[in-house]
DNA sequence: TCTCTGTCTGTGAACGTGCACAGTAATCGA
DNA sequence: TCGATTACTGTGCACGTTCACAGACAGAGA
């Protein structure tokens, strides 16, 4: 094989296969209207040649690059932290792979990060864009906006009047679905430890909390935490110090779940025996913790996929989607 | 302002600024021999329009892309799974993002993704390729080497006559350390649980663990894992039943020894009374587990970071790079 | 034979940059 | 005064594609 120190490009395939650019280019878009001979010939050459075709010249016609940004804004280590952002990541990477769409990382931590993502997205140099873990009141949102690139969602979009389309879970009805399990365990004094209110898997969790509970769900039974195990671990004592009469939480996720049971087995209680514990999320840490958690699964796989292909349809020039909310599951263990 | 439908380009800012495409260009590209009175103008006039240089067509001339690979080679869901993955992955995405370098996600999982990456990678859309978590024999790497794109592993890459530059903790000293002072604090029979040996962390750990032991490092004191919790208790297990009086057993990562505690409970012995439990790496779940691990410290944010700089140094056309080897650190908690 | 239609092919222009080159004006030393 | 040097600016071309257009050829129908 002779080693040639140029790249080929789409003129050295034509030569190679006596035929035109034109014909070539054609043969690549899958066009119709090229013979087989033609097509044979031209197949042939591109293996000979090893050619691959040039992106960057493609996007500077057809105004397509191929690509989407995904876009994590969020403190990022809580986000690393989160079990069920890798699942979403890496689901969402895969599919849009499959697609031969490629996958920009960017890191919108601090005001620098954002100024760079919307630089880079007014640049036109991504065909649209895929948000993590968005906050109400990110300042990225309206920038976004601004931009005219194609965005949506893992999960919704708090508090804004122009709705940033998405996939998501089920959280209100998931929540209940908890809630009303601990109850009917008979459990009379039930506390939640909520993630943030600003996100919707915080919110919609603890309405669901409290369309079950109702006038039993008083402020002194709900903590706030931050869906890291350290924050579950904080709010649990907080809890048993406000109400040491407690014998269910539910908690906003698995992992903020682990922390309060540390801070049980501290504070001397058993689990399920004395405090049944639910969790949020059926993640990893679920099946790890000891004992293992009782808790509401989240479909985070097909979320993923769900929001790939919002994006995907968006790009492609849907004038506009409809979310799409998806259904949670019970899945019960030993922790309550 | 204006809502222009095309995007500025060069031309728009040059017009705009009274001034010639070149000037434009040599300020964009921080040129000398600009000016004051035309680099404030274009200055301006960038503002104005809001121009964002169009890196596709930078790229079609200067033929280079401004963006790295971050290649992925594991079955995805060990590698999500993996704490020391998560940190590596963040630390480096931050870094490359400082030096306006984008960040492309791919995994090589099976063989279609690999053909996807090297297409990729053949096609010059990348300046350079991370590599993460490679095994030795990874296909990959071959075809790698063959498209000359440069490329640094993060960790060391076993088994290849042509070495692959990387950045890595001194796996093999840390491994000394923790089995010395497991042996200091009076242990007799210390047993390991390694991870996969074509890995340089489950080489190199279970070399460091022969070292201080010697002929005491029988076959039956050593059981491997794959990283992951699951592995680790089943391979603490396995030990256990082998070798029902070990006291001590030093565990090639935090996960899986996370793992062999769960083993050990179900056993019915405690740690670190009946026997002594070291983990590697000091990633979160260290301080999750109960009781909080023993471990080695891997300095793997200076690890990424340093990975990264390699990478950049051969972009930037330097020849070769030495390998960096950080040092570890003994962390003493709860377990042992 | 001629026109028409359906297939197929080749060509020129454009996408938005950077770079080499040429050119100008001002300053300086001899 | 003259060339040499320094500081700065403008222009044409190339990068590798796609797309619109024009044109060729073959077969069908009149």
């Amino acid at each position: 094989m002779r080693v040639s120190r140029r790249r080929p490009t789409i003129h050295d395939v034509a030569a190679a296969a006596g035929i035109s650019r034109g014909t070539v280019s054609r043969v690549l878009n899958g066009d119709r209207y090229v013979s087989t001979a033609a097509r044979a010939a031209i197949e042939r050459a591109i293996a000979e040649t090893g050619y691959v075709v040039n992106r960057n010249a493609r996007s500077l016609v057809t105004q397509r690059t191929g690509s989407v940004a995904l876009v994590l804004s969020e403190p990022q280590e809580k986000l690393f932290e989160d079990p069920n952002f890798s699942v979403m990541l890496r689901t969402a990477t895969q599919r849009l792979a499959q697609r031969d769409v490629c996958v920009v990382l960017m890191i919108a931590g601090d005001a620098g990060d954002r100024e760079r993502v919307v630089r880079y997205l007014r640049g036109g140099h991504a065909d649209g864009v895929l948000l993590f873990s968005t906050h109400a009141g990110d300042p990225l949102l309206d920038a976004l906006e601004r931009s005219g690139v194609p965005a949506v969602a893992c999960g919704a979009v708090l508090g804004r009047e122009t709705v940033i389309p998405y996939a998501a879970a089920d959280d209100r009805e998931g929540a209940r679905q908890m809630t009303r399990y601990l109850a009917g365990q008979g459990r009379r004094r039930i506390a939640t430890i909520t993630g943030p209110l600003d996100t919707p898997g915080g919110l919609r969790r603890l309405e669901g909390f409290a369309d079950v509970l109702g006038r039993r769900a008083t402020k002194k039974l709900i903590a706030h935490g931050d869906y890291t195990r350290r924050g579950g671990e904080l709010a649990m004592a907080e809890l048993l110090e406000r109400s040491p009469a407690i014998d269910a939480v539910f908690v906003g996720s698995d992992l903020m779940a682990a922390g309060a049971l540390a801070a049980l087995r501290a504070a001397g209680r058993r689990v399920p025996e004395d405090v049944a514990v639910g969790g949020f999320d059926d993640s990893a840490v679920a099946v790890s913790t000891h004992p293992p958690l009782t808790t509401i699964r989240q479909p985070l796989e097909q979320v993923a996929k769900e929001t790939v292909r919002l994006l995907l349809d968006l790009v492609d020039g849907a004038e506009s989607v409809e979310p799409v909310i998806l259904p949670t599951e019970l899945v019960i263990r030993e922790s309550a």
